[in-house]
DNA sequence: TTATAATATACGTTCATACGAATATATGTA
DNA sequence: TACATATATTCGTATGAACGTATATTATAA
């Protein structure tokens, strides 16, 4: 059973500028893995994931294992309230500084470990060919 | 000309329970002094005035002197999506607790320093002066 | 002028937070 | 097995935030 955060701390979590921007990044996306994220804010590898810790004990982001991977989305649970705002605080932002050059950065990376590229049989494909 | 906080610090202004409190019922009664959120949230006055005057420099509130009393109300030139937010948070936290304890305790306090408790007279005679 | 009430600020302390750097853990691969 | 990659965590430190208490400031009243 999920228990939900205080409010206070529903804000708290978005109170960090490198916080605020993986929750926009991860709104916009759906699923990204650290080395995404990290790749995007142009930050160090730690930084980022002792701010998604910070989000995930927080209860606003979820995180999922797939192989050497982890990957974190916004978790689906949170009450409607807290999702309304990550959504419009999302439309708000995502034309701003920092948070469109992050988007940028993520679009130009390559060899993104996403489910393309994971799947065995499109990797048995591309070796083929 | 207003310069609008980061949205970091916004989410930040928000991150602290007696400021979130101090917020909703600005919110919901639009202009309240210093000893009536002292009164409502039965906190100190030296906490209340500092967590305000945390809450002005982030420029989410504005204050009117009007003789001894000093009003605080929500900053009219905030964003949208900030006004946004306060407003859709107040809808949803006025029914919880603590909000709903701190709206009942206000609505019991007596004389209280409105428009009406206050002498209009003078004041027109200052403003002539 | 002195007193009182409302509000703000200063001081010292305690606790929390963010960071870089280094290291640990876990998974997949040769 | 050994190694490489992705991710998490620990450590030491520096900065900030919140608090209670005491005091300063401002405005009004007597």
């Amino acid at each position: 059973m999920y228990q939900s955060i205080s409010p206070s701390q529903f804000f708290q979590a978005l109170a960090d500028e490198t916080r605020l921007r993986c929750m926009v990044l991860l709104q916009q996306h759906g699923e990204l893995c650290v080395c995404e994220l990290t790749y995007a804010l142009d930050v160090s590898q730690p930084k980022i994931s002792r701010h998604l810790a910070h989000l995930k004990a927080a209860g606003v982001v979820r995180d999922r294992r797939q192989g050497v991977w982890i990957f974190y989305t916004v978790r689906p649970q949170l009450p409607d309230w807290m999702a309304t705002i990550i959504r419009n605080t999302t439309q708000q932002l995502r034309e701003q500084s920092p948070f469109t050059e992050d988007n940028q950065r993520l679009n130009q990376m390559t060899q993104r470990p996403n489910e393309l590229n994971c799947d065995t049989s499109l990797l048995i494909i591309k070796e083929k060919s």
